[in-house]
RNA sequence: GCGGAUGUGGUGAAAUUGGUAGACACGCCAGACUUAGGAUCUGGUGCCGAGAGGUGUGCGGGUUCGAGUCCCUCCAUCCGCACCA
């Protein structure tokens, strides 16, 4: 019998889903292990090659642990809210849910089809009721609780009441963390609190909530017609669509993530993650150390804040900076400056953060006619008004010390501004040409700070500043709270309802609040969102509800959870599961989601650890992120003016354009010109000139895949003309995991040829089965061995690529030795059934073993001995390099292998009559001589 | 500008701790076979050279008996952040 791939493949996959194969159940006499892949969002396009990269790494390592004896969590599932669909939905009327449902059969279908081994009784996904029911409740526990500053931890809201119960808000040091400004909390005593309206009340709590309605500054993209998180918007334009997006003060939900700004940059350092996503969150975190300093302003009770990291150079201070929309620029304006100052602001404020970005090098600023008292030296300090003051980072106002910042001195250079030198460099530098940014050199013209090192002076200002009142030590993050609300249809409905203007979270008996029908899927014409248009929706038929719906992070950042106990109706997970099962031991995914998603679930895990909900504060323990597959892009190359297409050897001699031409028509670079013809009416009549043997030859390039540049290979045409073992072994083949690498099908071939090969090792010359069950040979037994150990190693180490080389070398090796041993075949066929399960499947049934067993079965154990040798080849150096080889018993002793080898001729050869200086004799390695 | 990653044949790549550079494949060359199959088998294939041999892991230096691997300088490419005080 031949190897009928599709047969197999076939057969196998109905088994399996038939007999649920991986169907899991906690069992405490295993240990637990947890791979999980990111799971998609089910678009229109259906999946690329690219898709399953990961899946396909992730289930040959979850296979490989089951056969370590773990019981392995492997499921999948649909992160099934988003914005394509609701897209669809607005140009077709077609409800998102359909197009949801249509998604997620075509994608489940291409999935099944490349043989993994999931779970698929957990499936979750994101925009079913049953989910999302419980993605509410977390949104109603983040809002019923409060950032602790003193337990360090989030706490119910009723901790904070108890607190403002007993003492009120005075004598304590409460602030909030609004992650923009640190307000002190107006004071009230415990009996003013008590005497408070219920309003009143919760409008102070919102300040504390968790999940919070605020009023901050958010982006707001006209164009989706919503706001849009910081992860959301790239250089400016909104990540999907590439629309404007210009920054607006409005009342948002938000999430307090700022609050764990710490303890996601700490927990970092407790996960194995790559370098390059914690580096990404660490500078999105971007902690910085200083303090904040006071400057009372001239003629009013107000006084300006500033951040600095260098409060060391406090005493170089010439002007103080506010950033446009900073509060105090209107109240501390004089009567003269307000025309300027103003029409300034205006400008400032038109402007999209785009124009902002692009314009970094254009210095404007406008002064306010204002001063400070510099609080050391009680000068007057003026203050000045200037865009390069970003209103979101640390108070939106700075103290000016162009002698040793870049921009300040840019500045005062630009508007002819005082500059004071307060740092003596350590190298040769012009103060009157840049200025001297480096923390080197010794402080000058201080006061209290001079003669000390700038490290020494910054730690010696902070304690001036604290002891003499006017600011205090600070850590700033550039974190900003997330914006939460979204002015869309197809997401969760965010649980909450208003009672006089008050918001109220939705009881949890009440849940799942479902996304009522609408009759389009557009703002009204008053612009509220779409849920507006839903008739007679309203809580308890009298109460607004919020008509904002959750990002699509919102669903993501706890889904790992719900895989654990996926239909539960009354916990978000059950606590017997989650303690079972806890977090993640292996994640596999792009690393596009850096700075959102994963950044979303360690905050939302680190606040459900906090409320005593799990046992753990990091989801994901170790990651790995998958490279991008290129597409190889195939071109004809069009002769400008005529219908005419010339070969890719030829086309220098003409002028002419590359066109892109679909993959599916192009065998090898060469055009199958028939296709290619009737591909458009315009081709029909076109002429084609040729290389010599008639052929016609396309050019290629290394490309993004994409649908416009028809260098799209689906997994289904492979799995279609190789089979699915053959495409998984592929993917694996193509090389290291993480690395990005271009997509070429030439290669096939030669994993597709393996399989064909592995399959002869079980079959004589006649196709039928043909199996030994004698004693394996010595030398087939090292064979074995030697792959058992390069395999385990491989796989402990995530070295897929390396993996299918092994295999390769190993059924290279049993065919020559002719070998049909059953011992050998059985724990081969083992250890390739993580790549290849289907045909390993197949031939372990031929080997007379219980169908699906090989799955649970146990992974060969490496044993030294079959690899004992009494000899070894060393290859024997002159100067470092290798000359010859010479076959020497292991038992030599260094001294003797030296006498051996010396009185070889081929040593005299290159010795060329000398005594070696040195003899390097690493014993069962190498043998180095130096002359 | 800051940070991270990567540079090895015609191509994808391998070399886990410093120890035979290029495993395994693709492609190509030569040959065999034939039930003409994206089949199988044999041999070859880094570069220069007829050969002996020389040379070779982005460039230049260093450490070492020995460097793709460690250290320093520089270059190139990709990714992330960026007027962040």
């Amino acid at each position: 019998m031949e190897y009928d791939f599709r047969a197999i493949e076939n057969n196998w996959r109905k088994f399996w889903a038939a007999n649920k194969t991986f169907k899991v159940t906690e069992d405490t006499s295993k240990p637990k292990y947890y791979v999980l892949d990111m799971f998609p969002y089910p678009s229109g396009a259906g999946l690329h090659v690219g898709h399953p990269l990961g899946y396909i790494a992730s289930d040959i390592y979850a296979r490989y642990k089951r056969l370590q004896g773990y019981n392995v969590l492997h499921p999948m599932g649909y992160d099934s809210f988003g914005l394509p669909a609701e897209q669809y939905a607005i140009q077709t009327g077609q409800h998102p849910a359909l197009t949801t449902e249509e998604n997620i059969a075509r994608y489940r279908d291409q999935l099944d089809k490349i043989g993994f081994s999931f779970d698929w009784d957990r499936e979750v996904r994101t925009s079913s009721p049953e989910y999302y029911k419980w993605t509410q409740w977390i949104f109603k526990q983040l809002f019923d609780s409060w950032y602790n500053p003193k337990t360090n931890k989030a706490e119910s809201i009723d901790t904070l009441i108890a607190i403002f119960e007993f003492q009120g808000s005075s004598g304590v040091e409460l602030v909030i963390l609004t992650g923009d400004i640190e307000k002190d909390v107006m004071p009230f005593s415990a009996e003013e609190w008590k005497a408070f309206s219920e309003k009143k009340k919760l409008e102070i709590l919102m300040n504390f909530r968790l999940a919070y309605l605020g009023e901050s500054y958010v982006n707001w993209c006209s164009a989706l017609g919503t706001v849009l998180a910081n992860d959301e918007v790239v250089n400016g334009v909104s990540e999907r669509g590439g629309h404007p997006v210009e920054r607006k003060l409005m009342k948002q939900w938000s999430m307090r993530i700022t609050a764990f700004a710490q303890r996601l940059l700490d927990g970092l350092g407790t996960i194995d993650w790559s370098e390059s996503i914690k580096e990404t969150q660490r500078n999105w975190i971007g902690r910085s150390e200083g303090a904040s300093i006071r400057f009372s302003v001239l003629g009013h009770e107000h006084s300006i804040e500033v951040f600095t990291t260098r409060p060391d150079t406090v005493f170089g201070v010439s002007f103080v900076t506010l950033a446009p929309e900073h509060e105090l620029v209107e109240k501390i304006t004089t009567e003269s400056h307000k025309n300027e100052v103003l029409s300034y602001v205006e400008k400032a404020k038109n402007r999209s953060e785009r124009e902002r970005q692009a314009d970094v090098n254009t210095i404007s600023g406008v002064f306010t006619g204002a001063y400070v008292k510099h609080p050391f030296t009680n000068e007057k300090v003026p203050v000045w008004v200037g865009d390069y003051v970003l209103v979101g980072y640390g108070t939106g106002a700075v103290m000016a010390v162009p002698a040793h910042d870049e921009r300040d001195f840019k500045f005062a250079k630009h508007f002819g501004l005082s500059c004071k030198q307060v740092i003596l460099p350590s190298t040769e530098h012009n103060i009157q040409e840049a200025a001297w940014t480096e923390k080197e050199g010794k402080i000058i013209n201080s006061d209290f700070l001079n003669d000390l090192t700038v490290k020494d002076a910054i730690r010696k200002a902070i304690e001036q500043i604290t002891s003499n009142g006017f600011g205090k030590g600070r850590v700033n993050y550039r974190l900003r709270d997330a914006v939460f609300g979204r002015q869309r249809y197809w997401g969760e409905p965010i649980p909450i309802y208003y009672k006089d203007e008050v918001p109220y979270g939705i009881k949890e008996v009440d849940l799942p609040l479902t996304l009522p029908e609408v009759d389009k899927y557009l703002p009204t014409e008053d612009g509220e969102p779409p849920l507006a248009r839903a008739s007679n929706w309203k809580h308890e038929n009298q109460f607004e509800y919020e008509l904002s719906t959750m990002p699509g992070w919102a669903g993501s950042s706890w889904y790992f959870l719900r895989y654990l106990d996926p239909k539960n109706e009354n916990e978000f997970v059950g606590r017997d599961k989650v303690e079972y099962w806890k977090n993640v031991d292996l994640y596999i995914g792009g690393s596009e989601h850096a700075t959102g998603h994963l950044l979303y679930a360690r905050f939302w895990t680190k606040f459900l650890f906090d409320r005593g909900l799990i046992s753990f504060d990091e989801p994901f323990q170790k990651m790995i992120n998958q490279g991008m597959i290129l597409g190889r892009s195939s071109f004809v190359y069009l002769v400008i003016g005529e219908n005419k297409f010339v070969s890719y050897s030829l086309k220098d001699n003409f002028i002419c354009a590359p066109i892109h031409v679909d993959i599916s028509m192009v065998d090898n670079d060469k055009l199958n010109i028939e296709a290619f013809r009737n591909w458009r009416p315009d081709y029909k009549d076109a002429e084609f000139i040729c290389e010599e043997d008639g052929s016609y030859i396309c050019g290629n390039e290394v490309e993004k895949m994409s649908k416009s540049k028809y260098n799209v290979q689906t997994p289904d045409e492979l799995v279609e003309k190789f089979g699915a073992d053959t495409l998984r072994m592929y993917e694996m083949f193509l090389g290291p995991l993480e690395q990005t690498k271009p997509w070429d099908t030439k290669g096939i071939n030669g994993v597709h040829n393996f399989l064909r090969k592995l399959w002869r090792l079980f079959h004589d010359s006649e196709s039928k089965v043909s199996i030994s069950n004698e004693a394996p040979t010595k030398e087939s037994l090292k064979t074995l061995h030697k792959t058992i150990k390069k395999m385990t190693d491989d796989l402990d180490r995530f070295s897929f690529n390396t993996g299918v080389s092994n295999f390769m070398i190993c059924v290279n090796e049993l065919t020559e030795q002719k070998c049909n041993n059953k011992q050998i075949l059985t724990e081969l066929i083992i250890m390739l059934s993580p790549y290849a399960p289907h045909i390993s499947e197949e031939l372990w049934v031929k080997l007379g073993k219980q169908p699906g067993t090989i799955s649970t079965a146990q992974f060969p154990l490496f044993n030294e001995e079959h690899l004992a040798e009494s000899s070894f080849d060393y290859p024997v150096s002159f100067n470092g390099k290798m000359r010859f080889k010479v076959n020497l018993s292991l038992s030599l002793s260094p001294k003797e292998i030296e006498v051996e080898v010396l009185k070889m001729d081929e040593s005299s050869k290159w010795l060329e009559g000398k005594t070696p200086k040195k003899v390097i004799i690493v014993p069962g390695k190498i043998v180095n001589i130096v002359v």
